[in-house]
DNA sequence: ACCGAAATAT
DNA sequence: CATATTTCGG
């Protein structure tokens, strides 16, 4: 008798809270409905994207919920592709009980069948497919000891006494792992998906929600979990998140450090612009910020928007420190010991691009939905650019050249938007430069028009790039100043833009191809020409940036 | 419970 | 070595 504010178990995902559901129903009424029932969940009005979440991940969801029709496929279809390709349990719903199809679904494979108003009381024991299937997976696969027990029977609570075998015990627990024995073996039959913890990549994507979740956030408020909950990704973790912010902190002030810095070096120039001070003291001007830089190698660059609406006081405590002048990120605890060496520096590109489109004042919300936000990654992976060339623009130059718009793009494209069965790091990388080199198309097609810039920035070991990482470095300007003719770039973007490619994927997701530029003389960073001139909106623009050896 | 740092693992 | 996971203390 185990009530069901228990089946917040954390640590096993258990039941109704923890349940990775996905949702598909062309009418989003009750989307949001299933969404307030369920926790964790995600939803998607399509069937086609349902089944490229599906395949993306692979041990993502626990179960599906799909309505019957909907309109561009067949909710059976989708049940039979599932079936097919992951065997998931998956449940049908729909609003009529009509026996035909009902029994449809059955013989597709539906383990269940809800009739509309759904509620709590229908959703309340799904679970127990899920738990139905481990086990047979489990009998299969081998037996183990203790497993015979499990007798499914009916509805729910005692079951869930059982259940919690499943889940490993809940409130009642102690439990440490502190035995050190357990090196090996460990068959651990615990947790609904399956072994170990599949190890996850921070695709670029998936990247790019975490920036978006941050900047909606404050970046003083931000916590795994919050972020979690506004990534929206299902099979995310808490801790997934968490180390990844961990992992980001760490890089932003590495970069701020450099920063500083360099900073102390030259700092000069322009430096007047106000920007700088505008958004890191009080955030009133929802101005966006871009840290981005390189570090080392690897490079990795985000763009902060600390333009959260309410604040200011953010970062009211503290100041003395060092991020004052110049970090969005409010930190500041002083905690980096960090004891890393200047990094190495390295040579690269970057892009910065204004699409504008957004107005700056719709303050930051707009990140949230897809087409405007700003936001930019650029993982070492970043495509192209990435291969062995160390130095050389020629070897670049020609490279970017040839970048067939169409034809690389895409492919990458593909594998980042599309349900590429499983991403990892190596597609990038393979994917290049030869393939690219091979085809000749010329960036000229390009669809948008010239307002982006290209801006490439080697830094020897020299300072340049800091001013890039300015705000106001309006593209513009740049443009303006400098003879950008020669600059090519290559880009690519899911969606605003529409280009005809029509490859959107869905929701926000964005992909920024970089670009690259052939030679790209660094003084143009230095360039007086481009001041904050005219401030366009800042609302949006990109950075890319990219290491550019390895 | 939740976060962040540090230890581990891959 | 970089990145992800786990552990652990606050």
């Amino acid at each position: 008798m185990v009530v069901e504010t228990n089946f917040s178990s954390p640590r096993t995902d258990a039941f109704p809270a923890g349940l990775r559901v996905l949702v598909v129903d062309d009418d989003p009424t009750w989307l949001k409905i299933l969404e307030k029932m369920l926790k964790k969940l995600t939803t998607c009005c399509l069937a086609r994207e349902a089944l490229k979440l599906l395949r993306e991940r692979k041990n993502g969801y626990d179960i599906v919920i799909s309505d019957v029709n909907m309109p561009d496929m067949d909710g059976f279809k989708l049940l039979e592709h599932v079936g097919l390709e992951m065997d998931l349990p998956v449940i049908m719903m729909s609003v009529d009980g009509e026996t035909r199809r009902v029994m449809k679904g059955v013989q597709h494979g539906a383990c269940d069948y809800l009739l509309k108003p759904i509620r709590m009381k229908e959703l309340r024991n799904i679970w127990q497919h899920v738990f139905r299937k481990k086990i047979h997976e489990v009998r299969d696969i081998e037996s183990l000891e203790g497993i015979e027990s499990i007798h499914m029977t009916r509805s729910g609570s005692e079951l869930f006494d059982d259940g919690h075998f499943l889940g490993g015990g809940d409130t009642t627990l102690g439990r440490k792992r502190k035995d050190a024995d357990n090196k090996h073996d460990d068959k651990d039959l615990g947790d609904p998906s399956s072994t170990k913890k599949a190890r996850i990549v921070w695709t670029i994507d998936l990247h790019q929600k975490f920036v978006e979740a941050v900047n909606q956030i404050g970046f003083d408020k931000v916590g795994p979990k919050k972020i979690l909950n506004l990534m929206n990704v299902p099979w995310l973790t808490r801790e997934n998140v968490a180390s990844h912010l961990q992992k980001y902190r760490l890089y932003l002030s590495r970069l701020q450090k450099e920063r500083d810095v360099k900073n102390s070096f030259i700092g000069i120039k322009h430096s007047d612009p106000s920007l700088k001070d505008s958004n890191s003291g009080s955030g009133l001007h929802n101005s966006m910020n871009v840290i981005q830089d390189n570090v080392s190698n690897g490079s990795f660059s985000f763009s902060v928007n600390n333009s959260c609406v309410p604040n200011v006081d953010l970062k009211g405590r503290e100041g003395d420190g060092k991020g004052i002048s110049s970090g969005p990120m409010a930190e500041s605890k002083g905690t980096f010991s960090i004891g890393i060496p200047d990094p190495r520096k390295a040579k690269s590109l970057q892009i910065s691009f204004d699409h504008s489109l957004g107005s700056v004042d719709s303050v930051v919300n707009l990140a949230s939905f897809g087409s405007t936000d700003t936001v930019q990654y650029s993982w070492n992976e970043v495509p192209q650019i990435q291969f062995k060339q160390e130095y050389e623009p020629l070897q670049l130059e020609n490279r970017i050249n040839q970048l067939p718009l169409p034809g690389l793009q895409h492919d990458l494209l593909t594998k980042y938007l599309q349900p590429a069965i499983s991403y990892r790091s190596d597609h990038i990388k393979h994917s290049s430069p030869t393939e690219a080199v091979g085809e000749s198309h010329t960036l000229n097609d390009q669809v948008f028009e010239p307002i982006c810039t290209t801006t490439s920035s080697m830094k020897g070991q020299d300072i340049i790039p800091n001013h890039l990482t300015e705000p106001e470095f309006s593209p513009r300007n740049l443009y303006d100043g400098v003879g950008v003719e020669d600059l090519q770039l290559c880009w690519l973007q899911g969606d605003c833009y529409a280009t005809n490619s029509g490859l959107q994927g869905f929701d926000c997701t964005e992909y920024n191809n970089p670009a690259t530029i052939p030679e790209m003389p660094f003084h143009l960073y230095d360039a007086p020409s481009f001041d904050h001139e005219h401030l366009f909106d800042p609302t949006e623009y990109y950075v890319i940036d990219q290491g550019l050896f390895a």
